[in-house]
DNA sequence: TATTGTTATACTCTATAACTATA
DNA sequence: TATAGTTATAGAGTATAACAATA
């Protein structure tokens, strides 16, 4: 192992650029990175409650209740109650918001392909390939170092 | 290119999981995150002023004084004001300093080589060599595409 | 007047607790 | 009594603005 700065220290300013770089796109789309967040999980498969959604995401099962509200006033997603049990949301993508999610990924893929370009095609694909695999890790996996 | 979520997407739930596993160690030593970034940042050199500080961890000014308060009371930093300019404080690494940011380094590495077992010999050099020459990336350069 | 560091203030994000409705 | 969703409140973290010292 050649001397570096920890993993989290190398990533964590890069994440953050990332995230500033998606901005533009998203705000083209008039959606924030939650709603994002939110169509990219529905687009996968649909949820029957806000709360399992919210935990698929990583968030507070309060926090995604605005987002939801836009999503829906947009049309990007549906939001009904369950008719065998009327407290649950039954929750999926329209075909708007899939057409809004596909978009949206293209456009933010396509930046990120800029800057892989600057990669070796080796380095490329196992940084990916890597990326992926720790990615897949739980928290707890991670925290107590599996 | 394989269809993949997108970057930020895949690291950020790393990230923040890494910095979890973080926090134990910073805590048998007594410092914080951003405590851990100063004494990273002054173990490559000395700065003459805590702005320039600031910007070298990405942090605002005003963000690091408590930070540096607290530092300097353990006896890990120098902070004496420039005899030269008054206004400003130079800033460097005690030897008691140096020897806790080695020692926590150490830790964290040793903690994320568990995690990177997880990948091929291959995949493990290229991931690192990737993530370094992507963090050594500017913002500007990441939102702009390069 | 400009710059460095500091303090005070306000703002954003997030989590916690309390409330409504359904079961 | 327990659960899903919502709302209200409070807390942490951060940024902005005002201030004091020095140039």
């Amino acid at each position: 192992m050649t001397d570096r700065r920890d993993l989290a220290a190398l990533l964590h300013p890069l994440v953050q650029s990332l995230i500033a770089a998606e901005q533009p796109v998203l705000a083209a789309h008039g959606i924030s990175m939650w709603g994002y967040a939110v169509l990219g999980a529905l687009d996968d498969q649909a949820v029957r409650t806000q709360t399992a959604l919210a935990d698929a995401i990583g968030a507070d099962k309060t926090r995604i209740i605005g987002t939801l509200d836009k999503l829906q006033e947009a049309g990007l997603i549906s939001r009904v109650p369950d008719p065998r049990d009327r407290r649950a949301r039954l929750l999926s993508i329209s075909a708007a918001g899939s057409e809004v999610c596909r978009s949206v990924r293209a456009a933010i893929l396509a930046h990120e392909e800029r800057l892989l370009a600057r990669l070796s095609a080796d380095e490329r694909a196992s940084f990916l390939s890597a990326v992926q695999t720790l990615s897949r890790l739980s928290r707890e996996e991670i925290v107590k170092g599996g």
